[in-house]
DNA sequence: TTTTTCGTTTGACATATATCAATGACGAGC
DNA sequence: GCTCGTCATTGATATATGTCAAACGAAAAA
């Protein structure tokens, strides 16, 4: 890999803190790689050789069962994935696939488990990055069991307007029918619960986002940092 | 805390490879206590001051929303929880309740932290835990989100004959309005859902169940270990 | 033993969500 | 500018699941 790529790694929480010949140890067999968009970069059941880093572009998570598939989260720059799956040397419980362009890191499993086995700032900086993707997993699951799925749109509306600056228009960063699947719901609901959030002030057009109500919206989305802060 | 209860805390697998005196320094602090059933331990969006060990009995994590509960998971003999919360100095995401007369051990969280911060085995062993857990999670939710109900009971059944010896006959170890909230459903539900596998050859008469046609219902259940085996 | 309580089951019904088919809208490539 | 393909939408319908009320049954209390 190049040494221009090194730094943005190195910034990321999970390898901040380490020491130095640590991080020369990871960084020395790592891969960098640009995918075009719908690549396949690992799939669930097969075995974890390497820790991915999203550099830049999208990466999707899906999981599989019973010829259906469900997004389970997409990533973006500055995340990891199958952390969980390395650290156990175990099979991959999802697949992985670009969805644009992306540029992704790649550190062989065996030196992930290596320095982590010898590295206790890099250990300790692991479990916070567990714990925080632990955390993420659990608010999931109260979502999909405690909420219908409008409110979940609704929920994930008021979520993005605030972590895209909390304006009255955003856009969505993702297309509908894989915002179907992360919500947990089919293309065609989603569709229909987007105009069922019309007499709350919601107004979508293609990818872009209006909310001219927000305590409406807020009084049937009832959002709670308890299911949707994504940090804590 | 008594002696006594100090080798079966060492035997979990996150004390088994900690340093003698980190072990000391956890357990001088920690606190044995019996609860009668149904005593709020912690309570959801509050801090998390004990890791908590389950010694005996049964403590189910449940959360709310919007005045509605459901159970996430019911935890026995060995378990740990709020590992996440503690170690992030987060919220709990989730109460927990004692479901029969329990023993826990609570560990205060500072020292967890403090012995996490300095021993390099019990760090690399939270790491595994939790490893543990997130995939435990990902697994429910990949459950609920391509499975039907009726193929989260039947596979439901299968699991636990498995865990309880594989024989034909068992019994549940939840009643059963806890196990439609585990489940994701209505006890009404559940108790359709138990109808409807009587042609997949199960009975449930009360917590026995019987599954006289194992490959008929596996037909159904279609198990897979990405989703259905704990370990791994 | 009787009574009470609580969990389970059942039926009738309402709602949520999925499916299928058709149409419409939009962008990529020619 | 056209054509094709893909995604989004809509309507009709089916299925899954929840809600409410009542009846039932087993375990605990009197």
């Amino acid at each position: 890999m190049r040494d221009s790529d090194t730094p943005m790694i190195r910034s990321l929480p999970l390898f901040h803190d380490m020491a130095d010949d640590s991080f020369e140890e990871l960084v020395r067999g790592a891969y960098v790689q640009s995918f075009p968009p719908m690549v396949e970069l690992l799939v669930e059941g097969d075995g974890s050789d390497f820790l991915y880093i999203v550099v830049d572009g999208t990466v999707e998570l899906v999981a599989g069962w019973n010829d259906s598939e469900t997004t389970m989260t997409v990533l973006r720059e500055g995340s990891t994935f199958i952390l969980a799956a390395v650290i156990r040397e175990a099979p991959n419980l999802m697949s992985a696939r670009t969805l644009e362009k992306s540029k992704v890191i790649m550190l062989p499993a065996e030196d992930v488990r290596r320095v982590f086995a010898k590295d206790h700032a890099f250990a300790r900086a692991v479990v916070r990055e567990l714990a925080f993707c632990y955390r993420g997993v659990i608010k999931c699951v109260k979502g999909l069991k405690l909420r219908t799925s409008l409110e979940r749109l609704a929920n994930y509306l008021l979520k993005w307007q605030k972590k895209l600056g909390g304006d009255t228009r955003f856009t969505l960063t993702v297309e509908k029918r894989r915002l179907a699947s992360i919500l947990g719901m089919t293309p065609e609901n989603l569709s229909r619960a987007i105009k069922a959030l019309r007499p709350y002030g919601v107004v979508i057009t293609g990818l872009n986002v209006e909310i001219t109500k927000p305590d409406d919206l807020k009084s049937l989305a009832k959002p709670t940092p308890l299911i949707d802060d994504p940090r804590s």
